[in-house]
DNA sequence: TAATTATGGCAGTAATGTTGACGTAGCTGG
DNA sequence: CCAGCTACGTCAACATTACTGCCATAATTA
């Protein structure tokens, strides 16, 4: 575990909690730095999901409809045994949504070919403008952040959430779509 | 809004990568871009979360009362309103956690002092400990993505973190704590 | 044919969030 | 000093999103 980050930071300015006493500053550098962390991914998200919930709550929609939205979006024809895979829901909770977005016309249903049980999940052409509106609501974040940070800075972004992520969530990723 | 995109997307297997499409090529390609940033934001956080989660339903706790956990912690008798800036919920919803975390000896209420009208909350050594226990599960997944990605792609990371939040939340992490 | 799989549906419950209204104590400015 | 604002608490009602458990159907597979 190499931890010898130092930079020797003498904490903020409160002297309080998490007294490990001495020897143990580079340690609790170390864990400055990943509570910071936890920080950072807490307002991210707060403000990357907020910025698309001010569409969807015109609409009388949630995150989750967004989130089926999107994953099929990016996964046309995708059965729903692998969109629950994805979105890590039971499948009560993502009949909900897909009911609303099925009769909304926003998604439709088609039986597969190969095999006929399945109920392949496409976006409709409402569907897709619909995605598309709440995904300009990101974007714009998403584009100011890769923008000011710069492209060696989105590399390490890029780098850092694959390393939270689990294993089978880079495998998804990795395996470019389908 | 320009919803002119009607039925034209043939490309059924695959969505993305490598579509020409004539001139919009750049445009297209930043796009894919943007849009596997969303899946890096769904995955990491999920995951994120999720390793906390564990430990929290077996407290017959949840997330809202990890978060409240969290920030106290690292702000020591912060007030109710700083708490609800953050956390940018109503004062209700903290109201019921904070209530369950007080009771349970989690979290204690002081009377500001120049303010008296103010509750001032700080955990417990037994929110302490409680906290931590929580931090050390995320604290594995972040330390294993900092390891891995390295020392560049951490700064990277936090920069274009920084720049998917709003205003204020970059204000707030930029005012050390208090 | 029997077992398994993919999906749908119903019932009940919990966690988290919302709005709106009302109350009380304490601070503050004219 | 009083009026008004602020910080906080609380009650009621409701919506969304998640969960578990159970049952049903159709299609695939061994």
């Amino acid at each position: 575990m190499p931890d010898v980050k130092g930079e020797l930071r003498p904490l903020d300015t409160r002297p309080g909690e998490t007294r490990p006493a001495a020897g143990a500053g580079l340690l609790f550098l170390r864990e400055e730095e990943l509570r910071a962390a936890q920080d950072l991914l807490f307002f991210a998200y707060r403000d990357f999901t907020g910025a698309a919930d001010e569409v969807l709550a015109g609409l009388g929609m949630g995150r989750a409809h967004h989130r089926a939205l999107h994953f099929i979006g990016r996964n046309p024809a995708i059965p729903v045994s692998d969109l629950l895979a994805i979105l890590h829901i039971t499948k009560q909770s993502l009949a909900r949504v897909l009911t609303a977005l099925v009769e909304d016309g926003y998604v439709i249903q088609q039986q597969g070919q190969t095999d006929r049980r399945q109920r392949l999940l496409t976006l409709t052409a409402r569907g897709e403008a619909l995605e598309r509106q709440l995904f300009e609501r990101q974007r714009e974040r998403l584009a100011h952040a890769y923008r000011e940070a710069g492209a060696g800075a989105v590399d390490g972004f890029r780098r850092v959430m694959r390393g939270i992520m689990d294993g089978d969530a880079r495998q998804y990723l990795d395996r470019g779509s389908r």
